[in-house]
DNA sequence: CTTGGAATGTCAACAAGGCTGACTTATCCT
DNA sequence: AGGATAAGTCAGCCTTGTTGACATTCCAAG
């Protein structure tokens, strides 16, 4: 289970940046990371009455207009009600309409209202802002890599979901 | 605000994974990525009464034994009362216990106990697994990059916080 | 044309894990 | 002696996740 690496294993230096030790720095990285990438759209957020779901369920739509519901449940991979609570309230308050689908008349297909872009900008500036200074400091080198371990990182089903969504422009 | 990266902006090609659109590329896969990257411990998780804030103070609690209640609050970042409620669980159930400073009898120095160390190996090799699987799959280059993206993601305070906390061995 | 299944919405209840505020106890330090 | 610090605790609130049950509307296949 544990698959320990020993100092000794044969392939020598080449592997040691598998070792538990380098693992569990990068485990440590990831969780104060990740803390750092929503701190600023959270910071903005708390101010009114909105949530980190939001955020997630604003970002979507914004990246892809129309989308239906089911759709989105499938992207933030949460529970029907737990998006439709999130939902309402931005219906209410008016930042995102939901038009009934012209061929499947089931169908709900989002859209982001003026407001709600306006939303969408102040959120997606702060945080590419950090992004962008983070892109900066590292270089493109180490961006390219960054890219390449979360990609390896995410379930394989999510990843295929990623690549598809990422490729289509 | 939005700095936004124009195709036609000095330093030219050099300079396009600073764009608008790359830049959500990389959010995006931050965001599938640590779904990827807490599933496993969530998921062993589930089986038992525990969640996601019993795995964190058990990974710092085993990381660096001894530790004070009052530097765990530092490192994960939540109030006395969230911290309380989940290390008072971790007591009665006998995973974790605290002794009185031996310095200041104020202070409470936390440890696994051998109950505790096995959840924490448990987890730990789940999580670990599928980092090395990652790592392994992109390799040592994309890996040094990776980190180091990561680290500039931090808040400041939190970044010199993490490279004391990993530079002491 | 009817019927089964799919997409959506909604009600209710619950749990984890954040938060604030107020307060106690024990200990340390000046 | 008295203020400051570390820890613990009680009470209450919020967000965001969960299950389960059920209604509506519509598509599609028999």
């Amino acid at each position: 289970m544990a698959e320990t690496m020993s100092s000794t294993s044969l392939g020598g230096e080449s592997l040691l940046y598998l070792t538990d030790e380098q693992l569990r720095k990068g485990i440590e990285a990831m969780f104060f990371a990740y803390r750092g990438f929503t701190a600023d759209p959270d910071r903005i957020l708390g101010d009114m009455d909105y949530g980190r779901a939001h955020h997630r369920a604003v970002h979507f739509i914004h990246r892809s207009p129309g989308n239906t519901v089911g759709n989105l449940l499938a992207i933030l991979g949460v529970t029907k009600q737990s998006l439709n609570r999130v939902l309402r309230t931005l219906f209410d308050d008016g930042l995102v309409e939901a038009r009934v689908g012209k061929k499947d008349k089931r169908e709900r297909n989002l859209y982001l209202t003026e407001k709600g872009r306006a939303l969408e900008r102040e959120l997606s500036d702060a945080q590419r802002a950090r992004m962008r200074a983070a892109y900066r400091a590292a270089g493109p080198q180490a961006v390219q890599g960054f890219r390449t371990v979360l990609e390896a990182m995410m379930d394989p089903k999510m990843r295929r979901q990623f690549q598809r969504m990422e490729s289509g422009q």
